[in-house]
DNA sequence: TATAAATCATATAGAAAAACTAGGAATAGT
DNA sequence: ACTATTCCTAGTTTTTCTATATGATTTATA
């Protein structure tokens, strides 16, 4: 029952990404690699599923990078890390439209799983991108006091 | 993001436990495993965690088996599945009571695990095994009908 | 046009975790 | 004694996770 390695980096990246290009600059990934302290490679694999999403805009060759390709208010976090990890569905049989589940009928820890659905939908369905933002330049205050 | 087989075995066991067990009579692995069409060796092995934390009582040798020690609603969903599967943190940095993360003083993202967490707890904590086998008992009548 | 700087694509390695499986020891009723 | 049951520990297989490696492709710039 945990978020992933690689969805808490996506997250990392995509704030990385809103907050140094707050006018559409281009951003390398050696630049996050080096702020975040995350292997290049590894964020390379990460931003490449963000921008087949249609996530971030990519420009190759020398001087490219990337920069988001909507406002962050834009992006939900369950967004984000659906791209990345799939479904956050808590048990594998919420994930399909038909459920093929042959216990469906007697099953009373489905109605559990659609709970525990709901509630993990409904954080992560309604903080978003700028809601992190927020929260990170208000540590950075808190920190600095 | 998802509960593990043994957690949901987990339960399904708690489950037939007590609906077959109404009069603290007790009940054999092999009954429910072959109920719950689970193989008997890993059940064997997730009662005995739940034998050690106290929350099934055994008896060994013939005409032997597991009951519960407690009435279904003193069990939470949560105080099972964490039994077997530990702490249900969205992230291994709320494990803990300190934090040890360097980064907290200004992550953003910790305050969405928080809240997160808040909500998985809010599920997990609440719903108990006799709510379940109340679900269990109505889905049970749907399916007559 | 050559060079350097960047993304893009794909493969694979290594480690860890998950999901079982197996064998036999200990216990207790008949 | 015999049988039925839990208890214990180890092992095995599969899958997933995390990360690394290599090189192709693209593009700005000198």
């Amino acid at each position: 029952m945990k978020i992933s390695t690689k969805g808490r980096y996506a997250l990392r990246l995509m704030i990385d990404l809103a907050m140094h290009s707050t006018e559409g600059e281009l951003v390398r990934i050696k630049d996050i690699s080096e702020r975040q302290a995350i292997s290049d490679k590894y964020l390379e694999q990460i931003i490449s599923g963000l921008n087949k999403a249609g996530y971030v805009k990519s420009i190759r060759g020398a001087q490219g990078g990337y920069r988001l390709t909507k406002e962050p208010a834009q992006y939900t976090v369950g967004s984000i890390l659906r791209v990345i990890e799939g479904s956050l569905a808590p048990v594998a049989c919420l994930e399909d439209e038909v459920n093929e589940c042959e216990r469906q009928c007697n099953c009373a820890t489905l109605i559990l799983w659609k709970k525990l659905d709901e509630a993990i939908r409904g954080i992560v369905d309604t903080v978003t991108l700028e809601n992190l933002i927020e929260w990170e330049k208000g540590n950075a205050d808190n920190y600095v006091i």
